[in-house]
RNA sequence: CGGGGUGUAGCGCAGUCCGGUUAGCGCAUCUGCUUUGGGAGCAGAGGGUCCCAGGUUCGAAUCCUGGUACCCCGACCA
């Protein structure tokens, strides 16, 4: 495999050709022989394993449980909730027939016209019809609720333009539904939620994401709140990453979900929504990469330390594994996920530069020189310095390291982030920023979603967030001048 | 669905304008030898529906007509 990456230029056009080269020789997934669909290969699913465990786990804490709901979806459910459907993509793969046969006329086979179904099926988009559908004959009294439910599914949306991991037909991903007593119970959750993205985001990840509020245009169909983690990509683009949708009542009363509240009176369910993808894969790997490959965050690195024996005849190999094997063992001990390379049919150069293609935190290697010394050569995915070390005690440096490296990355991440959040207060600043230096733009917005439109219109950026934490101040709107109360995120995203 | 581009070996490409030996190059693969502290070198070998169909011609990867697939830029993206 010669791998060679182009160079990693900002520029728009060049991005997205390089991610596409980036994911396709890391080895992470390639387009498949179906239009828009992906084929995740073993390394990227081991990464994408990896986010499903920890995030499993989190909900978990958070005292959810998984359930699992069907794929196919009758049509008529998307009929019921309203601004549901009016809000809704209509690309949607639709089930018509049930049943294949021989074709008559030649060879293979044909949908047989005799089996057409009664009613389409849909290939769920998202699962809230089909849920809320179930959740009817769940919920009778306040003692039912709250129902709190993830499921880990594939969905397909027939996009027209798709990209590895970031936009494809089929997708990954979780989806909490929820159901609570109390509008205040719904919301507290639905925050909650989105924290948990937050945290997972910034301490798995190493991404830095604000967290807020989507306009009124950006919001969820059905939604009546929707909130989001946004993150920053290399390239000055934003990235929606994460979602948490406050649902209100509307799915409640377009199935017809009622409790008995404590006074005995019926009453809606309230409801919340959450999810992120496989898109998560798309933002790590543009939020961290570098021109030599990937750089993985240690903690989601399927392969944390690989260890490369550079030798000169069988002898020495067998000398160095043998010491290698010793230091991985320990390595192991002490919880690190460790790979020894000793192929002999490519060469130490060669393994380095395609372990740094994948992005492996920490490279060790060790020869000749290391064992008549007793050192051995430690080399940093996140810094590309390498320096020879003692073996003494090199498994425990090497664990210390990984926490030092997760929180590198994250901090360089924070500090890009934080340098492109640029505060500018005229519409000729705001078009100045958005086309030389891209990233987030804080600025005033009257709030009205016409306006919100017109500056998409002119300028392709939208409202990323209203951010949660944003301090009230006054101003006036960049566009038209009318009075705002406080500063949002614009900028242009995938 | 609009605008542009490309289909030639597993991958990346040249050749097409101006038709003419046996269709070529790099990488990869296989064999052998020499190498080995940052993507090895030399020698040899294997590998082709030149996207598909039709047409023009003594002769088509090359010219003409139709089709098709993929890529990029838009439209779409709960």
């Amino acid at each position: 495999m010669a791998v060679e990456l182009k160079d990693l230029t900002k520029s728009e056009e060049n991005y997205s050709q390089w991610y596409n080269d980036l994911v396709v020789k890391a080895g992470l997934a390639e387009n498949s022989a179906v239009r828009g669909c992906m084929v995740i290969k073993p390394y990227g699913y081991a990464i994408w394993e990896k986010m499903h465990e920890v995030l499993d786990g989190m909900f978990k804490e958070t005292g959810h449980q998984n359930a699992y709901f069907p794929l196919f979806i009758p049509k008529s459910f998307f009929s019921r909730e309203a601004s549901h459907v009016e809000g809704f993509a209509k690309e949607c793969a639709v089930v018509t027939h049930y049943r294949l046969k021989n074709d008559p006329d030649g060879k293979g086979v044909v949908v047989d016209p005799a089996a057409r179904l009664e009613e389409e099926l849909i290939v769920r988009p998202t699962s809230e019809t089909i849920i809320w559908n179930t959740y009817k004959g769940w919920i009778n009294s306040y003692r039912d609720l709250p129902i709190l439910c993830n499921q880990w599914a594939n969905v397909v949306r027939w996009e027209m333009r798709t990209r590895l991991f970031l936009r494809t037909a089929e997708f990954l991903w979780q989806e909490g539904h929820t159901a609570h007593e109390t509008r205040e119970e719904a919301i507290e959750e639905a925050t909650k939620m989105i924290n948990v993205y937050k945290r997972f985001a910034e301490e798995w990840m190493c991404l830095p994401v604000v967290v807020g509020h989507k306009s009124p245009n950006e919001r969820f169909a059905g939604a009546e709140d929707t909130l989001t983690i946004e993150a920053l990509m290399q390239d000055g683009k934003a990235l929606q990453s994460g979602t948490s949708h406050f649902l209100g009542q509307n799915f409640a009363k377009a199935f017809d979900v009622k409790y008995a509240n404590r006074e005995g009176k019926l009453e809606y369910v309230w409801a919340t929504s959450w999810g992120v993808s496989t898109r998560l894969m798309g933002a790590l790997i543009m939020a961290h990469s570098d021109n030599n490959g990937l750089v993985l965050p240690p903690k989601l690195a399927p392969v944390q330390v690989v260890l490369v024996p550079i030798y000169k005849g069988e002898e020495q190999l067998e000398a160095a594994r043998k010491r290698m094997r010793e230091i991985a063992d320990r390595m192991k001990q002490l919880g690190l996920r460790v790979k020894i390379d000793d192929r002999d049919n490519v060469r130490a150069g060669f393994k380095f530069a395609e372990y740094e293609l994948k992005g492996v935190p920490v490279r060790l290697a060790l020869g000749q020189r290391d064992l008549e010394n007793g050192t051995i050569e430690l080399a940093r995915r996140d810094t590309l310095t390498k320096e020879t070390v003692s073996q003494e005690g090199i498994a425990e440096r090497v664990a210390a390291l990984m926490e030092e490296i997760q929180q590198n990355i994250f901090r360089k991440a924070l500090d890009y982030r934080n340098s492109m959040i640029t505060k500018v207060d005229t519409w000729d600043e705001f078009v100045e920023v958005l086309n030389n230096k891209g990233g987030f733009i804080s600025a005033h917005w009257d709030g009205t979603p016409e306006t919100e439109q017109a500056i998409k219109d002119a300028t392709k950026a939208t409202i990323r967030c209203i951010p949660i934490d944003a301090e009230p101040e006054e101003g006036k709107c960049i566009f038209t001048g009318k009075p705002s109360h406080c500063r949002v995120l614009f900028a242009k995203s995938y």
